[in-house]
RNA sequence: GCCGAAGUGGCGGAACUGGCAGACGCGACGGUCUCAAACACCGUUGAGGGCAACCUCGUCCGGGUUCAAAUCCCGGCUUCGGCACCA
């Protein structure tokens, strides 16, 4: 770590406090953040500057939430990345006159701590709690105005029995229920949700293990039943991006319900019903076979006698297939025949099944009709097993043309083909008009389909939220009484390696008589995804103490849904989604009122590291802020994150343009404390301006400061944080020049330095508050802070131009600029222009056709041909 | 493969609704201050040509629309993010 560049060579620095007028050229004290941050943070905290009072009414309100951290250990960059321009959200939004509550806790249960406490011996709870420690210090040193009075840890019991209590609620309105499926395992993590499998390669989204499947019971959120209200995100002000990638991942598709029979044969009577999903009705004449998915619950049945042993090898080979094995559209189709067929009921034709693995079991009915002309994969699988593939689309003149690959466009004059009375019809109406001739007597229905899945909660570990309920051999599941909430994690923790849920070993907690029956009982030891703490956690923040509910309804009332929210897009599946579904949950169950969580959203970028690539431990690529506070301060770090470049964008961390904020914060400090003083070094340093006169500097030095005011505020409003970081140090080199002048002693230059102050006060809060102070002291005024200010006014005369210069084009070609005056018309631009020299030297002779007047006088543009 | 975002100096980036391309910063070069170094400050810095005034070219590539295109349209390339046989 580097020392601050020779602090202790300055004997003559002072600690604190205002100096008295200096004279001229004396040395200033120098800007020393690692002096300065510390003692305001502190005063700020004794004073309770960022507390908000959430009963307070007489201002506008402003819920400005931003995703709360994991406590793995250490604030990194990234974490400064997201919370310092939402703190200068705050900041700016308190000094727009709004009460604004900015809370932060800790996303505290999850599996990193469960693998450190093995590794280390300790208990889970142990080593967050040592975290959180650690990274409330770190978050402190940032000087953001978090409110920690609402601070909400998620492995609290007071947090995690209304997870419990809010499952209760779930459970007896159904919209909690146990299940026997198919499930995503981890060999880490144990089950998985269906949106924490990532990649093509199927692994798991926080250790990376490669995913299995397994047959187990779990409990699960009935959140399919708002996958239409998911898809209206009508009124939200959220990023586009995320709107479509919820959109695609929820996965509407309309079509039709079909259904197919099987056929008699010596074996079997046939009769049985075989439903297929299909977005394609129009192409059911074309339906040459028939697919089940290996888990499909007929296949046993319908198997024929001789296949027996085949098909049953393939479905046992295909269940023990790790989901990699099934990679891709790449990998060629694989399956087994039953030996049985099936009926098309449009045209009673016998069509063999086929048992195959491309075919889901989670998605429509876990069965399709086969379309080998109109369908990629049906016409891969149909090639391989030298199946019939019939055209039964086609565009005109088409109709006879071999069938080559899958014909899946849809084009506007396509018409059915080899479709008995269907044909000639055009492709979208034969299909309405054939699901509605099968409706007649039940054999189709109009259908949708979700990708969408229920939400599988349980989880078999140790560090997360007990699922209340209790298995009975006589009453089988039984709710654990809200009386008994919470049920609370043993805290004796018994490890037998990883993989394990010590909660299953631990007889005291498994062990229980059944409220219902009072008989013997066995607890429930799966735990529940910690998504489901961060489903709710901004609600609780609004009464963290609150006991007789999960939160005070009051408050959720007058504060939610929050204003603002921010944090990183790679949760536009997970937490973003579970948030709006879990919302929809609790109004349906009567807690809340409101639909939406989220009024407006913010992603910020992510930083990585300078590789490149995600910053990790394991990387070695984490860029430590506590040692960058010490550098440069905390101010310096705010202003170069929020520097860098466009919020929504990050990018891989560079440190160095650091020095650029930094020496920026440097010349504020020595324009606010020195304004008499000179450059040694640049001989024109207190001289104004070649041209310009005292009068004409005030005009100019107010100009700038109230443009400056009208386009900060509008970039603070609009998260322009990059342009207008530039804006303020403009403005400050502004004043630079004219430092050391007799302008520099007038109220302009006042205005000016006070201006740029309250401007810099939300982005970095100390240098702001330390030089405001010094000026409160100097001019003999009682100490206020800044960020107690109103934000000013500007005054739209000074920021607007007296003269402006216009650019002249001839033909499109810059050739020259006019200075006019403001007022100016446009006849007498036009003068002006066409009598310059360089105008008429580009026209060389030639009348102009035209002149024109572009975006109200900001170019004039000489047209002549 | 499908969906989404984006390609601008040596680098990060700026440019309102089609109107001066390169704000602001970094880096580099030159200078001032200093015994000296560091710090700080001042100046130059898209490419090419010219002694200069200036000229030509230039926003991923190729076309187009327009008085005017980084911005709009058509076609293509590249990078990043998401999805993963979804019938």
């Amino acid at each position: 770590m580097t020392a601050p560049t020779d602090r202790k060579k300055r004997p003559t620095r002072r600690k604190t406090g205002p100096k008295p007028a200096a004279p001229e050229r004396t040395r200033i004290e120098r800007y020393d953040p690692t002096a300065i941050e510390p003692r305001w943070q502190a005063r700020w905290e004794e004073l309770g500057q960022s507390r908000t009072d959430l009963a307070d009414a007489s201002r506008p309100r402003f819920y400005l939430l931003t995703m709360y951290p994991y406590p793995s250990g250490d604030i990194h960059i990234g974490h400064w990345y997201i919370k310092t321009p939402t703190d200068a959200v705050a900041r700016f939004q308190r000094m727009q006159g709004k009460n604004v509550f900015l809370p932060i806790g800790f996303d505290a249960f999850g599996l990193p701590a469960e693998n450190a406490a093995i590794a280390r011996g300790i208990h889970p709870r142990e080593w967050t709690m040592a975290n959180i420690q650690n990274m409330r210090r770190q978050l402190r040193s940032m000087g953001a105005s978090f409110d920690w009075d609402a601070e909400v840890i998620t492995s609290d019991p007071d947090y995690y029995r209304w997870n419990q209590w809010l499952f209760l609620r779930f459970l007896e309105a159904g919209l909690a229920y146990r299940a026997r499926s198919t499930v995503d395992w981890c060999p880490n993590d144990g089950t998985l949700a269906r949106e924490q499998v990532e990649g093509a390669d199927r692994h798991c989204w926080r250790c990376g293990a490669k995913v299995e499947k397994r047959d187990l019971e779990q409990w699960f959120l009935r959140v399919t039943k708002y996958a239409d209200e998911l898809l209206d995100f009508g009124g939200l002000d959220w990023p586009e991006p995320i709107k479509t990638m919820q959109t695609n991942w929820i996965g509407r598709s309309e079509g039709g319900e079909i259904v197919f029979t099987t056929a008699p044969d010596v074996h079997q009577p046939g009769g049985d019903e075989l439903r297929v999903f299909t977005t394609r009705p129009d192409t059911l004449f074309g339906a040459t076979f028939m697919v089940l998915a290996p888990e499909h619950p007929l296949v046993p049945k319908l198997t024929h006698p001789d296949r027996r042993a085949e098909v049953e090898a393939y479905v046992t080979a295909a269940g023990a297939e790790t989901e990699i094995e099934r990679l891709s559209t790449e990998r060629e189709k694989t399956g087994v025949a039953l030996g049985t067929e099936a009926i098309n009921p449009v045209n009673g034709e016998r069509i063999p099944i086929f048992v195959a693995d491309y075919v889901l079991a989670t998605y429509g009915t876990g069965a399709i009709m086969a379309v080998p002309a109109h369908d990629e994969r049906d016409f891969a699988f149909a090639t391989k097993f030298g199946l019939p593939i019939r055209r039964v689309v086609a565009a005109p003149g088409t109709e006879s043309a071999p069938v080559d690959s899958a014909y899946e466009a849809h084009a506007a004059d396509e018409v059915l083909v080899n479709s008995g009375e269907f044909s000639g019809l055009p492709a979208n109406e034969g299909g309405r008009r054939i699901v509605q001739w099968l409706a007649r007597d039940g054999r189709a229905k109009p259908a949708v389909t979700y990708r969408l899945r229920d939400w599988l909660i349980s989880r078999q570990r140790y560090w997360g939220t007990p699922i209340p309920v209790i298995h009975c051999e006589r009453c089988g599941i039984v709710p654990v009484p809200d009386e008994d909430l919470p049920v609370l994690l043993p805290d004796k923790v018994d490890y037998g390696g990883s993989g394990v849920n010590p909660l299953t070993r631990d007889e005291s907690f498994v062990n229980v008589t059944c409220p219902r029956c009072g008989g013997p009982a066995r607890r429930e030891t799966d735990t529940m995804d910690t998504f489901i703490d961060s489903s709710w956690y901004w609600y609780r923040y609004l009464s963290p103490h609150y006991a007789d509910g999960p939160f005070d309804p009051d408050m959720v009332e007058t504060w939610t849904p929050v204003d603002q929210y921010t944090g990183g897009a790679e949760h536009a599946v997970m937490h973003l989604l579970y948030a709006r579904e879990f919302t929809k949950m609790m109004r349906d169950v009567g807690v809340i009122a409101q639909n939406e969580p989220f009024q407006r959203l913010f992603n910020q970028g992510q930083i990585l590291g300078e590789d490149g690539e995600r910053m990790s431990k394991s990387h070695g690529n984490v860029q430590d802020p506590d040692e960058l506070v010490t550098r440069y301060g905390a101010d310096a770090i705010r202003l170069f994150l929020m520097f860098m470049g466009p919020w929504d964008q990050g990018g891989p961390w560079s440190p160095t343009g650091i020095g650029g904020v930094h020496r920026f914060l440097n010349r504020v400090w020595t324009i606010a404390l020195d304004p008499g003083g000179t450059e040694p070094g640049d001989a024109d340093s207190g001289k104004l301006p070649a041209g310009q006169d005292e009068a004409g500097a005030r005009t100019a030095l107010r100009h700038a400061a109230h443009r400056t005011l009208k386009v900060v505020t509008g970039e603070y409003t609009a998260f322009k944080f990059n342009t207008m970081v530039a804006h303020l140090i403009e403005l400050a080199n502004t004043l630079m020049r004219y430092r050391g002048t007799s302008v520099a002693r007038m109220p302009e230059w006042d205005e000016a330095i006070r201006l740029l102050l309250l401007m810099l006060a939300p982005a970095a809060p100390h240098i702001a508050e330390e030089l405001w102070s010094r000026r409160l002291a100097a001019a003999g005024a009682e100490w206020s802070s800044i960020h107690q200010e109103r934000w000013p006014q500007v005054d739209d005369t000074a920021a607007a131009e007296e003269t402006r210069e216009v650019p002249v084009q001839v033909n499109g070609k810059l050739r020259d600029r006019v200075t006019v005056p403001a007022g100016i018309s446009e006849l007498e631009l036009e003068q002006v222009v066409l009598a310059r020299d360089k105008v008429q030297a580009a026209l060389a002779g030639r009348e102009p056709d035209r002149v024109i007047h572009a975006g109200g006088g900001r170019l004039v543009n000489v047209v002549a041909r």
